[in-house]
DNA sequence: CGCCTGTTTGATCTACCTCAACTGCTGTGG
DNA sequence: CCACAGCAGTTGAGGTAGATCAAACAGGCG
């Protein structure tokens, strides 16, 4: 990710480790390397740890790294004068942050929980980018998805309910943590919240009260239930479909499938 | 821009063009062709025409094309089951409609004024960009933008008050036409609205009631100007720009600047 | 002239915000 | 082992920005 200096010393590379081991090495930018590819972007990538709260940009900055989240989460956030937040990214690992052929970049990134980032310099990335087709073309595709996310995101700020904002929030978590066990969204899943109820907040473009009151809300019509404050339970998946004003059904929808 | 079957007897092509001539030959997708891929491209594209309110695709459609807007203004839009609608793009001379390497749309485009789109069969244009790594760079650039552009819309939507949306969406229309003048943002503007008052409302999440309140209120305040319903003049420079909740002064801000 | 569509204005209603208090947990120190 | 500070989260009471419902207005066009 794109950054000058480490701001409050950020943690310095720790356990090494190869990208033919790495958790996100089918999944990254990365995910399209060749063997040659891939032992060039090992040559040149470095790691580095962020704590809980820790800025990894900041807004507006110059910056010259790019890189992939490799665990932990992050957060992109555009902030006004007056101290109104909103978030704008909420990265998982094997994004991507950094903005490529820019020296710039719009928002503020921070750790949400402790996060360890692949990095690359941006100058040294961009050369391999324009070496690699097959590269480049997965960034491409990957930033196709952020802004379809993106869009879906400002039809929640832009039109739905506090209640529908968080479920639809608490359905994006439930599909990706099923996603990953290779199983369908179905009753009884727990979801686990990464962020804290301000973050949620920031995210739903509503304040912590609010969000506070729809999970109760929630939980007393039976749709959710509280296992701990950080791990909801889907007790009625139909409902809670409705509620995400989501067609009801765990079917993934269609429209995400790839063609290529 | 991808769409299956012309919905509603979409216009044949028109008067045709060459590459050479077209008014958006140096901003779209294309800007970075050679003249030997411009000349490929001149082969395989061909030209549509929309009226004002037609779809261009439908939310969910299976598509086969991908274009650029030549002229006039499309928007997209993402709408829930019970009809609440929320504009997610709005696309002017140049944008890029349509997504490569997938099948599917996962939104509305419609057109918003009379527009005409330069399009070309998916499967060409991915066959053409797999082959320019060029071609396939300004696409990511431009999608760059376009992720830019969203996170500040979701800003706008998640955390800007009526009045604040209103003069930020004519803050971004005066910024458009005072760089395609190659001015700066200028006290007495003029400002064209392309869209009615309903797709304003759609484009700030907001109702059209409320867009008229705040437009008539940003007049009273002697902020702007109300040339014709469909023109407004930017009176007070300074106000408007803190009406934008944007530090004020006209000066377009430097993360906008391109690295490369 | 009268209709239709886009826009403005008014009166009321409500979802969410704001301010404030309270709960429960965790860690710290005596 | 208890006291208590500190923080995340919940709950309550009241206020307000923007939605909703309704009516009037303006311009274009058959």
């Amino acid at each position: 990710m794109p950054m000058t200096a480490p701001h409050d010393a950020p943690k310095l590379v720790s356990s090494p480790m190869t990208c033919e081991s790495c958790p996100i090495r089918h999944k990254a930018v990365c995910s399209y390397a060749s063997t040659s590819e891939l032992s060039r972007l090992d040559g040149i990538k470095f790691y580095r740890n962020f704590e809980i709260g820790q800025e990894i940009v900041g807004e507006g900055e110059a910056t010259s790294f790019v890189g992939s989240v490799v665990t932990g989460v992050a957060a992109l956030h555009k902030t006004l004068e007056d101290g109104r937040r909103q978030m704008v990214g909420l990265l998982f690992p094997s994004s991507f942050i950094g903005r490529p052929f820019r020296q710039w970049v719009p928002f503020e990134a921070v750790a949400v929980t402790p996060v360890r980032l692949c990095m690359f310099h941006r100058s040294a990335f961009e050369e391999v980018l324009s070496e690699s087709q097959s590269l480049e073309r997965r960034l491409l595709e990957m930033t196709l998805d952020e802004i379809d996310a993106a869009r879906d995101w400002m039809l929640l700020l832009g039109r739905k309910t506090a209640r529908e904002r968080l479920a639809s929030f608490l359905m994006i978590l439930a599909r990706r943590s099923a996603l990953l066990d290779n199983q369908s969204l179905r009753q009884g899943q727990r979801i686990d919240l990464p962020i804290t109820r301000e973050a949620i907040a920031e995210y739903l473009g509503l304040t912590i009260e609010t969000v506070s009151r729809q999970m109760t809300a929630l939980r007393k019509d039976g749709i959710i239930g509280l296992v701990e404050t950080r791990v909801v339970e889907i007790t009625d998946l139909a409902a809670f479909c409705r509620a995400a004003g989501e067609d009801d059904g765990p079917t993934d929808w269609p429209q995400q499938a790839r063609s290529a």
